[in-house]
DNA sequence: TATTGTTATACTCTATAACTATA
DNA sequence: TATAGTTATAGAGTATAACAATA
């Protein structure tokens, strides 16, 4: 099987990265839901309310980016503010009815946007993609666990 | 060889894409070039000087966008504005010494990021990643220049 | 005193609409 | 009149510093 040029190297790959990074970008704006907002809506998707610390570290944003993302995600319907009885201090963000049915659409568009990439490829290729960007993702996320 | 799990869907891809691209994202932003930035500088170091409208049709920006983008990379010494002899409407827009030299060890790091990443992985997954991003940039290119 | 969240401030990145200058 | 570029305006996304409220 040809794995392209014989040696792919780390260069060529950051190109490759940094032309993926600007597609997922721009399918991911139609819609009228930002990458910020996805990501946390996806969070809130999966995991259920968090407290806005919590949902800021685990995005990887300052506390105060965080406190103004929920501010326009409330203000378009997207999430609500919850008190926390056990902490005054604290804040609930949890996704609405909403939220979660926008969110859901705009993955499934994306989704297939980028399955319709990888069905121009050919085979072997297309299982290399199935392969590589989960065994990416792993990484990623085992590099954020301890950095 | 395993590739994971027995179907892996376009769902799961999105969101390994998502992860990726916040990583790069962030690897991105340290040193002060952001992506905007980092791309359009990437394309001057490889085309060489450019029309700013041209400059904004192949980043896929809107003309002001790109005006303001220039106006501050030109304010931090990345690239300079230069009349066009041919069209005295034109500007044409260049890449300076520094600009180039600040590119090259930015996507320098990138690229040792993602091989510090990579090298992570076990061989096949290696491969993989190796065949998968190079053959995505590919059709990203080609759905670009017949969307 | 430490933690949680917000406000204040500032910068980048992005768009559309209106304008100026040259073809 | 059409095209190249800028200015005006506005909004999202980001950060740090300062602050208020609660633990």
């Amino acid at each position: 099987m040809d794995t392209g040029s014989p040696e792919t190297s780390g260069e060529d790959l950051i190109i490759a990265v940094e032309q993926m990074v600007r597609y997922v970008r721009q399918s991911a704006t139609t819609g009228g839901l930002s990458t910020a907002a996805s990501s946390a809506l996806g969070r809130l998707s999966r995991e259920g309310p968090q407290r806005l610390t919590e949902l800021a570290r685990a995005e990887n944003v300052s506390q105060p980016n965080m406190t103004q993302l929920v501010t326009r995600m409330e203000r378009a319907g997207l999430v609500r503010r919850v008190a926390d009885r056990t902490d005054g201090r604290g804040v609930l963000v949890e996704a609405t009815e909403t939220g979660l049915e926008v969110f859901r659409q705009r993955r499934a568009e994306r989704a297939e946007a980028l399955e319709r990439l990888i069905a121009q490829l050919p085979e072997p290729e297309q299982r290399a993609v199935r392969t590589a960007l989960p065994a990416l993702a792993r990484v990623i996320r085992k590099h954020r666990e301890r950095p």
